[in-house]
DNA sequence: TTGAAAGCGCTAACAG
DNA sequence: CTGTTAGCGCTTTCAA
């Protein structure tokens, strides 16, 4: 591989005056940048940026840590990232913690050790002493639907209570009273602010919180089925189920329908993420929209601002980014129970 | 930041001393060992990896080159990669490149020039003047799914061929012999390697190839619905359909259900991949299983075990993963078509 | 405008 | 066993 010395000595001058032309400083004469730079193609020289970053302590490299690439949210905010990093000259490298404190501590340490200018953090791993320590050494940070109350942190979340307060403002004007939230961990902030959402929205509709048809279970497939076998055994059960995310409100669905009741007609569904999965015709979920595509993009911009900016400025950030209700076919109104069953797919009574 | 030259004149060492404390090498007496630990540990050192790699011109980071980080394949490939470095010590540069030819020599590019150790290209870009280059450098490189003939590059990839011959087995044991094939794009190798397992099923069955049953389309939800659309308008449609992936399945299952018919008892179906769509009880489709996650992380484990050895050693490895057919509940046998229709989830009348 | 020299932080040779 | 020295490839004073 040749080196800046190599393209020197090809072109006749020195290695400043090499650098000089390649980053365009220091007035090299027209002559000069013209010999210099046919002595890099001629060579294939290609700069170390190694080298270059250990000169400057400037690496053009972002970390992120997110906690499951295989889960289509983080996925997602990766590619937001990447999208981002890439459009600006910037590298991205990844890290998985699995949730676990260690492994984020462990990861944050490895990519600070490898000099990357600023971190993004989306993972829900519980370990908040990582993240002070980094941003107590003045470490350029920004989180992803993760709020430190007292560090100075920017972070960009999504609208979570908000998105929740919409689907009970459409449930309650299909004249549902009677609405079950499924949530996932009680340690998950996202679904606890979406079942804050919603009791905002019981309250704001005059209606009172029944703590038995509100069900904790693991955010997947299962936690939502389990949570849905309970409600339905219920004497008095409600006429909407409102789930945490997309995939337990599909396995509400399923026990819905072995249940042998209908949706919309018998029960009222909505879900919340808008995945690829609520979209598909034998779903047809009313779920939310929270684009975290757009999460990872917002996120990296702000990084990227704070890095080209002087250290000096420390405005903190919080940027909420709004989430978007879409409605499909699994509410109808509340008067539709009345309706033939086994219809299955009718058009939805709202809108 | 302290640096070693710190921690040498804290530990009151020389920093060579320092250095091979850290790395383990040259023997140092316990006694400074255990001065210079303590240095590091109340400086709170940390060596600059950077300047590591500078030096013995090794970064131990992959650089992995993907088409896009919002598809489950290559995410589930991302994922792979990550779990196998992270558990050697190595950390992920990653990019992507939208299957573009140019995006991905840019990429490729920037990755040399951050001086990875290995590339790990799990892209369907064109571009294999890249990939050539890349080799005859004599860069440790691995493909994903992607074969060069006549280039030494080590790949992995998964065994579609012998994944879509199981496929044709089973629906022929099930007594079909109209069976409709409908392909991704032309250039996808992966749908051209399950077409071709296809042909061979036909082949070995003694069925003759009818070019009309089957459809090119676009690797997604609508091919799969417009080419259905095709197939059932022929007055001699066929009893099985077999789809190149799984979301062209779901788009063939929505036109099948709509023309009035029901899966399986008139039509039987089969997908690709086992995303987790084909698992969910509203879809149930009986599908091939090819863990991407294993190829990431069989790929990775090749790369690196290269990367620990001589570069003396030039053998070519090409790594076939195979696949296996999962059954559930979306064919019967070709008799069963004379079912009374519309019971939607009845048991496959296989195995 | 251009070049010489120093140094980013680290490790590999070699000398002691 | 330990320290001195040199240099990885680059950029950046500073002097010419």
């Amino acid at each position: 591989m040749p080196t800046v010395k190599d393209v020197a000595r090809r072109a006749g001058v020195s290695p400043a005056t090499v650098s000089n032309v390649i980053n365009r400083k220091g007035n090299v004469s027209p002559a000069l940048v013209e010999s210099v730079t046919r002595a890099i193609e001629e060579l294939g020289y290609r700069p170390n940026v190694l080298a270059r970053g250990l000169r400057v302590s400037r690496t053009y490299t972002v970390g992120l840590v997110i906690s499951d690439m295989l889960n289509p949210y983080f996925s997602e905010i990766a590619a937001g990232v990447e999208r981002v990093c890439s459009g600006r000259g910037y590298t991205v490298l990844f890290c998985t913690t699995g949730d676990d404190k260690y492994a984020e501590a462990k990861h944050v340490q490895v990519l600070r050790d490898r000099q990357v200018d600023g971190i993004i953090v989306a993972s829900t791993g519980a370990g908040n002493e990582v993240i002070e320590k980094l941003v107590a050494d003045g470490y350029p940070v920004v989180l992803i639907n993760r709020r430190l109350d007292g560090v100075e942190a920017d972070s960009v979340v999504s609208d979570n209570v908000g998105g929740a307060l919409q689907v009970m403002d459409y449930l309650v004007s299909l004249g549902h009273r009677r609405i079950a939230f499924v949530a996932g961990a009680r340690d998950s902030l996202p679904s606890r602010e979406r079942l804050d959402g919603y009791l905002r929205g019981l309250a704001k509709a005059g209606i009172m919180v029944d703590n038995d048809i509100i069900r904790y279970g693991y955010l997947k497939y299962s936690g939502g089925y389990e949570a849905a076998k309970y409600l339905l055994a219920l004497p008095d059960r409600p006429t909407a189920i409102f789930a945490a995310n997309d995939m337990m409100a599909i396995g509400v669905m399923d026990a819905v329908l072995e249940a042998g009741l209908t949706i919309p007609q018998d029960i009222s569904l909505v879900g919340f993420d808008d995945t690829m999965l609520s979209s598909l015709k034998r779903i047809n979920l009313t779920t939310v929209r929270q684009s975290y595509l757009e999460l990872g993009e917002i996120a990296t911009k702000m990084l990227l601002d704070k890095l080209s900016k002087r250290p000096g400025r420390r405005s903190l950030k919080r940027q909420v980014v709004p989430c978007s209700l879409v409605v499909r076919g699994s509410c109808a109104h509340v008067t539709a129970k009345t309706n033939v069953p086994g219809v299955g797919s009718a058009a939805p009574a709202g809108r």
